[in-house]
DNA sequence: GTGAAAGCGCTAACAG
DNA sequence: CTGTTAGCGCTTTCAC
């Protein structure tokens, strides 16, 4: 079993000092043109490939991001984790993919995990935003020179570069439209509380539901969870008021399938015999021919930003007081469901 | 900036060597309860993680494993990595994933990068069966020490350890049973060649065929690459002929969605109009309420068996001359989408 | 433009 | 049980 050439082995077969091997390969410094060829024809017939250990030890730096993510399962992480590998090979970085499975102490072991790494940076989609002993070793890496990028959920904190989408705005003119449409009944399927998402998808509802002066009634604002399971539950809570909404908002791809399954059930076609619009396209159901209206985003592109955001810290040397927070468009996707059903079916 | 201490400042604190720090940190040989107690107090006081590029290059070895995945946002392959996560972090393996879009030359770039990171093992889903480049690096890894485990697709060779599913039986099952409760002119959209799974799912559809023998229709027989579009456009000649099939095997989840969005713009329901039965289920359209039949597998636990494997492979010194073959069952889970039409529709 | 040599932080003999 | 020391493979002064 033979092992990888080092770097002496590529210096005994060029004739030259390690020295100028490395300078060879890193293009540190100028190498005569003659050495140069000798260097490269060697590290060619050795087949010789740095380690990166060695690398990475001398240098005290990585090339290696930790990219820390919920639920790899959900195609919404799933799509981020597509832009984040796009953004970070482009950059010649490598990603450390870790999962938490929205535990938060899972969170704690990974992160602590990840130092021994040496990571340039860490991106990570938080489980929740009111923990501390995440904040904690999160404020310990940018401490340590190594920026953390919260991506799509928040922590209580500002010191954090952040890339999230308008939410709150999407949101709100979803609403608005719905009202404009003559929708008057309108509930929400709320995420959880403690992450940014939840909260901020929440208040774009509100407002625009205030600024109408339409009412904020308990039993349309429907607690949820982000899952299937629990939207499911509460849509049919809703169906089977007394007075029913006409319209609701689904606040995630997970929640607008646990709608969609209920009115399945119901026998309710969206659109026609209740409105529905949900937060985050889902390519999926247009294959299906269901033409939901979507508060929609990019969300690869929210990976790519994520990666290129480290890629600016990691540039300049010079830690911002304060974490920029880079705020994607999100778009609100008319495509039929939001109709105003035309006569009382519920 | 406080940087991360090391073993030295560990020593000094504790009042011992370095060795004994590393002693007690790898628990490799014995210390004095005292001593050890003074090391893990040094530890906590100044918040000692060791490093792992020190320790990789000390050992010649890590702890990092490589996952090199086609495409990342397909669901069946983030199920795969959640798997893989799982049983990694189980094993307290790292994660180093590398993302390839179905794209051979990126495939190549990325086994070449992965050199430098002096990798415990690789897990590959290649693009590709018969590409030599990427075979040359895989054997290259294995002549290194490497494990490769090639997961859900093959290459041609032996070499290597592969984790596999039952597909050609699992569509054998599939079209016997369609054949069972009826139907003759049964059609196919199939994956692409010059992959395992394509090319198994095609045999077990032809098996059965030919077993009941019933005619292999070269109209009948449509060739997909497991993407909508493709599927969806045949889906549609399918549908066009002069003497259209009654029922239709697709051969993986996207393809799926490409029948159902033409029966969609067809008008045809499946199990009424139309027979369908996909590979691999997919869990979205139990909640959208269609009955799909499908040839199911136990995707995440794929990855775990890879991850297994290749823990296995690293334990036991020995190279086996060939690789092992873990071929997982599939299941067949009939939901009434088989039915055979009641009447002449098409 | 080039080479010698001093680390980077850790592990693993080897002596004691 | 414990400490000393020689690397692991590479980068980076510092002389030449």
């Amino acid at each position: 079993m033979k092992q990888e050439a080092n770097i002496y082995e590529i210096a005994k077969e060029a004739g030259v000092s390690i020295a100028t091997v490395s300078r060879v390969i890193n293009h540190s410094s100028a190498v005569s043109e003659k050495n140069k060829r000798r260097v490269l024809a060697a590290v060619e017939k050795l087949n010789y490939v740095p380690n990166n250990a060695a690398r990475s030890l001398s240098t005290s730096t990585s090339t290696s991001v930790g990219v820390v993510i919920p639920d790899i399962s959900n195609p919404f992480f799933s799509q981020l984790l597509q832009g984040i590998t796009l953004a970070s090979d482009e950059m010649g970085l490598n990603i450390f993919l870790f999962g938490t499975n929205e535990n938060s102490e899972r969170e704690h072991k990974v992160l602590d995990s990840m130092r021994e790494h040496r990571l340039r940076g860490v991106i990570i989609t938080p489980v929740s935003a009111e923990d501390g002993e995440t904040l904690r070793r999160l404020h310990n890496f940018e401490a340590r020179g190594i920026p953390v990028v919260l991506l799509d959920r928040e922590v209580d904190s500002t010191a954090f570069d952040r890339v999230v989408t308008a939410d709150d705005e999407g949101v709100f003119l979803a609403v608005n439209e719905l009202i404009r449409i003559g929708h008057r009944r309108i509930a929400i399927i709320t995420g959880p509380e403690a992450s940014r998402p939840g909260r901020e998808r929440l208040r774009g509802y509100c407002r625009s539901m205030e600024a109408h002066g339409l009412p904020l009634r308990d039993e349309y604002i429907r607690k949820g969870n982000f899952m299937v399971q629990c939207a499911y539950e509460q849509a049919l809570v809703l169906c089977s008021l007394p007075e029913p909404p006409t319209a609701i908002f689904s606040s995630n791809n997970m929640t607008t399938y646990g709608c969609l399954k209920a009115f399945g059930e119901l026998g309710l076609r969206i659109g026609e015999d209740i409105a529905l619009v949900g937060f985050d396209d889902i390519e999926e159901l247009r294959w299906l021919n269901y033409n939901l209206s979507v508060v929609s985003r990019d969300v690869p592109k929210m990976g790519e930003q994520a990666m290129r955001h480290l890629m600016r810290r990691l540039e300049n040397e010079i830690r911002p007081e304060h974490g920029t927070r880079t705020c994607l468009p999100t778009e609100l996707i008319l495509r039929g469901s939001e109709c105003l059903p035309k006569k009382k079916t519920l």
